[in-house]
DNA sequence: GAAGATTGACTTGTCAATCTTC
DNA sequence: GAAGATTGACAAGTCAATCTTC
Protein backbone atom coordinates (compact mmCIF):
# COMPACT_ATOMS: atom_id res chain seq x y z
CA UNK A 1 0.00 0.00 0.00
CA UNK A 2 2.67 2.42 0.98
CA UNK A 3 3.92 2.33 -2.80
CA UNK A 4 1.01 2.45 -4.63
CA UNK A 5 -1.87 4.43 -2.90
CA UNK A 6 -0.54 8.12 -2.62
CA UNK A 7 -2.52 11.06 -2.04
CA UNK A 8 -2.77 11.79 -6.16
CA UNK A 9 -3.69 8.39 -6.32
CA UNK A 10 -6.28 8.61 -3.99
CA UNK A 11 -8.03 11.73 -5.51
CA UNK A 12 -7.78 10.05 -8.49
CA UNK A 13 -10.13 7.51 -7.06
CA UNK A 14 -12.38 9.71 -5.57
CA UNK A 15 -12.61 11.78 -8.58
CA UNK A 16 -13.38 8.15 -10.28
CA UNK A 17 -16.14 7.40 -8.29
CA UNK A 18 -17.72 10.77 -8.74
CA UNK A 19 -17.51 10.76 -12.37
CA UNK A 20 -19.04 7.42 -12.89
CA UNK A 21 -21.85 8.12 -10.49
CA UNK A 22 -22.63 11.87 -11.96
CA UNK A 23 -22.50 10.13 -15.42
CA UNK A 24 -24.79 7.63 -15.06
CA UNK A 25 -27.25 10.03 -13.28
CA UNK A 26 -27.28 11.86 -16.21
CA UNK A 27 -27.42 9.45 -18.99
CA UNK A 28 -30.31 7.98 -17.59
CA UNK A 29 -32.12 10.67 -17.52
CA UNK A 30 -31.57 11.80 -20.60
CA UNK A 31 -32.55 8.74 -21.61
CA UNK A 32 -35.95 8.06 -19.86
CA UNK A 33 -36.58 11.57 -20.54
CA UNK A 34 -36.42 10.91 -24.42
CA UNK A 35 -37.16 7.81 -25.18
CA UNK A 36 -38.64 6.29 -21.66
CA UNK A 37 -36.23 3.94 -21.13
CA UNK A 38 -34.15 2.78 -18.84
CA UNK A 39 -30.84 2.51 -19.33
CA UNK A 40 -30.67 -1.73 -18.09
CA UNK A 41 -33.17 -2.14 -20.84
CA UNK A 42 -31.04 -0.10 -23.53
CA UNK A 43 -27.76 -3.01 -22.52
CA UNK A 44 -29.98 -5.71 -23.14
CA UNK A 45 -31.68 -4.22 -26.65
CA UNK A 46 -27.48 -3.42 -27.81
CA UNK A 47 -26.53 -6.79 -27.37
CA UNK A 48 -29.33 -8.35 -28.59
CA UNK A 49 -28.93 -5.96 -31.60
CA UNK A 50 -25.38 -6.88 -32.08
CA UNK A 51 -25.70 -10.96 -32.00
CA UNK A 52 -26.37 -12.28 -35.14
CA UNK A 53 -30.33 -13.26 -35.74
CA UNK A 54 -31.06 -10.67 -33.27
CA UNK A 55 -30.83 -13.57 -30.69
CA UNK A 56 -28.82 -14.87 -27.73
CA UNK A 57 -28.92 -17.44 -24.81
CA UNK A 58 -30.34 -16.46 -21.33
CA UNK A 59 -26.67 -17.26 -20.56
CA UNK A 60 -24.93 -15.53 -23.51
CA UNK A 61 -26.57 -12.15 -22.80
CA UNK A 62 -25.32 -12.59 -19.16
CA UNK A 63 -21.87 -12.61 -20.12
CA UNK A 64 -21.54 -9.10 -20.74
CA UNK A 65 -24.11 -7.77 -18.13
CA UNK A 66 -23.80 -7.07 -14.73
CA UNK A 67 -26.74 -9.27 -13.29
CA UNK A 68 -27.24 -12.65 -12.11
CA UNK A 69 -28.45 -15.25 -13.47
CA UNK A 70 -32.10 -14.65 -11.52
CA UNK A 71 -31.69 -10.80 -12.17
CA UNK A 72 -31.67 -11.45 -15.74
CA UNK A 73 -34.83 -13.85 -15.72
CA UNK A 74 -36.77 -10.84 -14.02
CA UNK A 75 -35.57 -8.31 -16.36
CA UNK A 76 -36.30 -10.51 -19.34
CA UNK A 77 -39.60 -10.91 -17.72
CA UNK A 78 -40.65 -7.19 -17.83
CA UNK A 79 -39.10 -6.16 -21.41
CA UNK A 80 -41.07 -8.84 -22.74
CA UNK A 81 -44.48 -7.91 -21.24
CA UNK A 82 -43.37 -4.61 -22.38
CA UNK A 83 -43.22 -5.85 -25.83
CA UNK A 84 -39.33 -5.73 -26.41
CA UNK A 85 -37.87 -8.59 -26.79
CA UNK A 86 -39.46 -12.61 -26.68
CA UNK A 87 -38.16 -15.68 -25.57
CA UNK A 88 -38.58 -19.04 -27.84
CA UNK A 89 -37.51 -22.30 -27.19
CA UNK A 90 -34.30 -23.53 -28.73
CA UNK A 91 -34.89 -26.57 -31.08
CA UNK A 92 -31.63 -28.10 -30.78
CA UNK A 93 -31.47 -28.13 -26.50
CA UNK A 94 -34.82 -27.60 -24.80
CA UNK A 95 -33.19 -26.72 -21.84
CA UNK A 96 -31.67 -23.23 -23.65
CA UNK A 97 -34.34 -20.13 -23.92
CA UNK A 98 -33.44 -18.20 -26.80
CA UNK A 99 -34.64 -14.66 -26.39
CA UNK A 100 -34.95 -12.28 -29.69
CA UNK A 101 -35.57 -8.57 -30.50
CA UNK A 102 -39.17 -7.66 -31.23
CA UNK A 103 -40.07 -4.79 -34.25
CA UNK A 104 -41.07 -3.27 -31.49
CA UNK A 105 -37.75 -3.32 -29.95
CA UNK A 106 -35.43 -2.71 -32.97
CA UNK A 107 -37.78 0.12 -33.07
CA UNK A 108 -36.93 1.49 -29.39
CA UNK A 109 -33.74 0.80 -30.10
CA UNK A 110 -33.25 2.72 -33.03
CA UNK A 111 -34.75 5.71 -31.06
CA UNK A 112 -32.45 5.59 -28.06
CA UNK A 113 -28.90 4.79 -29.70
CA UNK A 114 -28.54 8.16 -31.39
CA UNK A 115 -29.83 9.69 -27.71
CA UNK A 116 -27.20 7.49 -25.67
CA UNK A 117 -24.65 8.19 -27.94
CA UNK A 118 -25.01 11.97 -28.16
CA UNK A 119 -25.04 11.96 -24.44
CA UNK A 120 -21.51 9.98 -24.18
CA UNK A 121 -20.03 12.30 -26.41
CA UNK A 122 -21.30 15.34 -24.82
CA UNK A 123 -20.51 14.08 -21.01
CA UNK A 124 -17.95 11.77 -21.47
CA UNK A 125 -16.10 11.58 -25.43
CA UNK A 126 -15.45 15.59 -25.80
CA UNK A 127 -13.50 16.13 -22.66
CA UNK A 128 -10.79 13.69 -23.39
CA UNK A 129 -8.04 14.89 -25.19
CA UNK A 130 -6.25 12.25 -27.87
CA UNK A 131 -3.62 11.24 -24.63
CA UNK A 132 -6.16 11.14 -22.26
CA UNK A 133 -7.78 8.63 -24.53
CA UNK A 134 -4.57 6.48 -24.57
CA UNK A 135 -4.34 6.99 -20.81
CA UNK A 136 -7.59 5.56 -20.22
CA UNK A 137 -7.31 2.78 -22.38
CA UNK A 138 -4.12 1.46 -21.02
CA UNK A 139 -5.10 1.89 -17.38
CA UNK A 140 -8.24 0.05 -17.67
CA UNK A 141 -6.83 -2.31 -19.42
CA UNK A 142 -4.37 -3.49 -17.20
CA UNK A 143 -7.04 -3.22 -14.65
CA UNK A 144 -9.15 -5.26 -16.24
CA UNK A 145 -6.43 -8.08 -17.21
CA UNK A 146 -5.45 -8.79 -13.39
CA UNK A 147 -9.53 -9.00 -12.07
CA UNK B 1 -21.59 13.63 -32.33
CA UNK B 2 -19.58 13.19 -35.43
CA UNK B 3 -16.36 15.03 -33.68
CA UNK B 4 -16.58 13.98 -30.14
CA UNK B 5 -17.24 9.89 -30.04
CA UNK B 6 -15.09 8.34 -32.48
CA UNK B 7 -14.17 4.98 -32.35
CA UNK B 8 -11.41 4.77 -29.77
CA UNK B 9 -13.05 7.08 -27.31
CA UNK B 10 -16.06 4.83 -27.44
CA UNK B 11 -13.92 2.19 -26.73
CA UNK B 12 -12.78 4.36 -23.69
CA UNK B 13 -16.09 4.33 -22.36
CA UNK B 14 -16.72 0.78 -22.77
CA UNK B 15 -13.08 -0.16 -20.56
CA UNK B 16 -14.56 2.56 -18.16
CA UNK B 17 -18.03 1.17 -17.79
CA UNK B 18 -16.18 -2.62 -17.35
CA UNK B 19 -13.60 -1.29 -15.14
CA UNK B 20 -15.92 0.40 -12.49
CA UNK B 21 -18.14 -2.41 -12.46
CA UNK B 22 -15.47 -4.95 -11.94
CA UNK B 23 -13.65 -3.19 -9.43
CA UNK B 24 -17.09 -2.03 -7.27
CA UNK B 25 -17.82 -6.31 -7.45
CA UNK B 26 -14.31 -6.67 -6.30
CA UNK B 27 -13.84 -4.83 -3.30
CA UNK B 28 -17.08 -5.45 -2.36
CA UNK B 29 -16.37 -8.64 -1.84
CA UNK B 30 -13.02 -7.71 -0.10
CA UNK B 31 -14.29 -5.94 2.79
CA UNK B 32 -17.51 -7.99 3.15
CA UNK B 33 -15.40 -11.45 3.21
CA UNK B 34 -12.99 -9.55 5.74
CA UNK B 35 -14.85 -7.34 7.74
CA UNK B 36 -18.36 -8.14 6.81
CA UNK B 37 -19.35 -5.15 5.80
CA UNK B 38 -20.94 -3.75 2.99
CA UNK B 39 -19.65 -1.06 0.92
CA UNK B 40 -22.06 0.92 1.05
CA UNK B 41 -21.66 0.86 4.70
CA UNK B 42 -17.92 1.93 4.83
CA UNK B 43 -19.08 4.96 2.82
CA UNK B 44 -21.23 6.38 5.43
CA UNK B 45 -18.60 5.53 8.18
CA UNK B 46 -15.80 7.05 6.46
CA UNK B 47 -18.51 10.39 5.73
CA UNK B 48 -18.96 10.21 9.47
CA UNK B 49 -15.32 10.12 10.30
CA UNK B 50 -14.20 13.09 8.43
CA UNK B 51 -16.57 15.27 10.05
CA UNK B 52 -15.75 17.38 13.27
CA UNK B 53 -17.29 15.61 16.44
CA UNK B 54 -17.51 12.63 13.69
CA UNK B 55 -21.32 13.68 13.39
CA UNK B 56 -23.42 14.86 10.50
CA UNK B 57 -26.75 16.23 9.77
CA UNK B 58 -28.83 13.78 7.66
CA UNK B 59 -29.06 16.56 4.76
CA UNK B 60 -25.30 16.90 4.91
CA UNK B 61 -24.57 13.55 4.58
CA UNK B 62 -26.47 12.69 1.67
CA UNK B 63 -24.23 15.84 -0.06
CA UNK B 64 -21.39 13.42 -0.65
CA UNK B 65 -23.59 9.94 -1.18
CA UNK B 66 -25.10 8.71 -4.20
CA UNK B 67 -28.59 8.41 -2.49
CA UNK B 68 -31.95 9.53 -2.30
CA UNK B 69 -32.94 11.34 0.70
CA UNK B 70 -35.71 8.06 1.78
CA UNK B 71 -32.39 6.02 1.14
CA UNK B 72 -30.73 7.36 3.50
CA UNK B 73 -33.11 7.28 6.42
CA UNK B 74 -33.50 3.77 5.88
CA UNK B 75 -29.79 3.15 5.15
CA UNK B 76 -29.46 5.05 8.79
CA UNK B 77 -32.05 2.70 9.61
CA UNK B 78 -30.21 -0.38 9.33
CA UNK B 79 -26.55 0.88 10.53
CA UNK B 80 -28.16 2.43 13.53
CA UNK B 81 -29.74 -1.02 14.48
CA UNK B 82 -26.33 -2.46 14.09
CA UNK B 83 -25.18 -0.37 16.33
CA UNK B 84 -22.73 1.55 14.02
CA UNK B 85 -24.01 5.21 14.49
CA UNK B 86 -26.83 6.72 16.22
CA UNK B 87 -29.13 9.36 15.56
CA UNK B 88 -29.79 12.18 18.07
CA UNK B 89 -31.63 15.61 18.18
CA UNK B 90 -30.22 18.35 17.22
CA UNK B 91 -30.28 21.31 20.22
CA UNK B 92 -30.78 24.25 17.95
CA UNK B 93 -33.31 23.69 15.06
CA UNK B 94 -35.50 20.57 15.86
CA UNK B 95 -36.22 19.46 12.31
CA UNK B 96 -32.55 18.36 11.92
CA UNK B 97 -31.44 15.15 12.99
CA UNK B 98 -27.54 14.37 13.80
CA UNK B 99 -26.00 10.88 12.65
CA UNK B 100 -22.88 10.02 15.06
CA UNK B 101 -20.50 7.64 15.27
CA UNK B 102 -21.09 5.06 18.13
CA UNK B 103 -17.84 3.50 19.50
CA UNK B 104 -18.99 0.42 17.52
CA UNK B 105 -19.19 2.06 14.34
CA UNK B 106 -15.34 3.55 14.58
CA UNK B 107 -14.10 0.30 15.57
CA UNK B 108 -15.49 -0.92 12.63
CA UNK B 109 -14.06 1.62 10.50
CA UNK B 110 -10.50 1.25 12.15
CA UNK B 111 -10.85 -2.35 10.81
CA UNK B 112 -12.63 -1.79 7.74
CA UNK B 113 -10.42 0.86 6.22
CA UNK B 114 -6.89 -1.00 5.88
CA UNK B 115 -8.81 -3.87 4.02
CA UNK B 116 -10.45 -0.98 1.29
CA UNK B 117 -7.36 1.27 1.39
CA UNK B 118 -5.64 -2.46 0.18
CA UNK B 119 -8.08 -2.84 -2.17
CA UNK B 120 -7.94 0.40 -4.18
CA UNK B 121 -4.11 0.18 -4.15
CA UNK B 122 -4.09 -3.27 -5.81
CA UNK B 123 -6.79 -3.13 -7.88
CA UNK B 124 -6.44 0.48 -9.01
CA UNK B 125 -4.03 2.98 -7.81
CA UNK B 126 -1.24 0.38 -8.44
CA UNK B 127 -1.88 0.16 -12.45
CA UNK B 128 -1.29 3.86 -13.01
CA UNK B 129 1.60 5.81 -14.50
CA UNK B 130 2.20 9.40 -12.88
CA UNK B 131 0.63 10.36 -16.93
CA UNK B 132 -2.03 8.30 -16.01
CA UNK B 133 -3.02 9.67 -12.85
CA UNK B 134 -2.70 13.35 -14.21
CA UNK B 135 -5.45 12.49 -16.88
CA UNK B 136 -7.57 10.78 -15.08
CA UNK B 137 -7.50 14.23 -12.50
CA UNK B 138 -7.63 16.08 -15.42
CA UNK B 139 -10.09 14.55 -17.57
CA UNK B 140 -12.67 13.51 -14.64
CA UNK B 141 -12.41 16.96 -13.47
CA UNK B 142 -13.47 18.11 -17.07
CA UNK B 143 -16.58 15.77 -16.77
CA UNK B 144 -17.63 16.97 -13.20
CA UNK B 145 -17.57 20.81 -14.05
CA UNK B 146 -20.06 20.35 -16.56
CA UNK B 147 -22.00 18.09 -15.17
C1' DG C 1 -25.37 -35.37 -11.70
C1' DA C 2 -24.47 -31.03 -14.30
C1' DA C 3 -26.29 -27.23 -17.28
C1' DG C 4 -29.71 -23.79 -18.18
C1' DA C 5 -33.30 -21.18 -16.54
C1' DT C 6 -36.92 -19.85 -13.22
C1' DT C 7 -39.14 -19.06 -8.62
C1' DG C 8 -39.75 -17.74 -3.50
C1' DA C 9 -38.17 -15.10 0.18
C1' DC C 10 -35.74 -11.26 1.10
C1' DT C 11 -32.85 -6.73 0.62
C1' DT C 12 -32.19 -2.24 -0.75
C1' DG C 13 -33.37 1.30 -3.19
C1' DT C 14 -37.04 5.03 -5.40
C1' DC C 15 -41.03 8.32 -5.69
C1' DA C 16 -44.76 10.70 -3.83
C1' DA C 17 -47.12 11.81 0.19
C1' DT C 18 -46.80 13.11 4.97
C1' DC C 19 -45.43 14.94 9.40
C1' DT C 20 -43.16 18.38 12.23
C1' DT C 21 -40.80 22.53 12.95
C1' DC C 22 -39.08 26.82 11.25
C1' DG D 1 -45.29 27.83 3.00
C1' DA D 2 -40.57 25.84 2.90
C1' DA D 3 -36.98 22.84 5.07
C1' DG D 4 -35.69 18.51 7.06
C1' DA D 5 -36.68 13.92 7.68
C1' DT D 6 -39.61 9.76 7.57
C1' DT D 7 -43.20 6.47 5.77
C1' DG D 8 -46.14 3.55 2.43
C1' DA D 9 -46.39 1.46 -1.83
C1' DC D 10 -43.61 -0.37 -5.12
C1' DA D 11 -39.43 -1.56 -8.32
C1' DA D 12 -35.50 -4.24 -9.27
C1' DG D 13 -32.00 -6.72 -7.70
C1' DT D 14 -29.70 -11.06 -4.79
C1' DC D 15 -29.18 -15.88 -2.95
C1' DA D 16 -30.62 -20.44 -2.35
C1' DA D 17 -33.72 -23.85 -3.80
C1' DT D 18 -36.08 -25.95 -7.63
C1' DC D 19 -37.47 -27.73 -12.09
C1' DT D 20 -36.40 -29.72 -16.59
C1' DT D 21 -33.47 -31.55 -19.87
C1' DC D 22 -29.05 -33.18 -21.20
Amino acid sequence: MSTSLDEQRLEAWKLFLRAHASLMVRLEQELEAEVELPLTWYDVLAQLNRAPGQRLRMHDLLHDLVLSKSGLSRRIDRMEEAGLVERAACPQDARVVHVALTLQGQDALQDAMPIHLRGIGEHFARFLTPDEVAAFESAFRKMLRSL
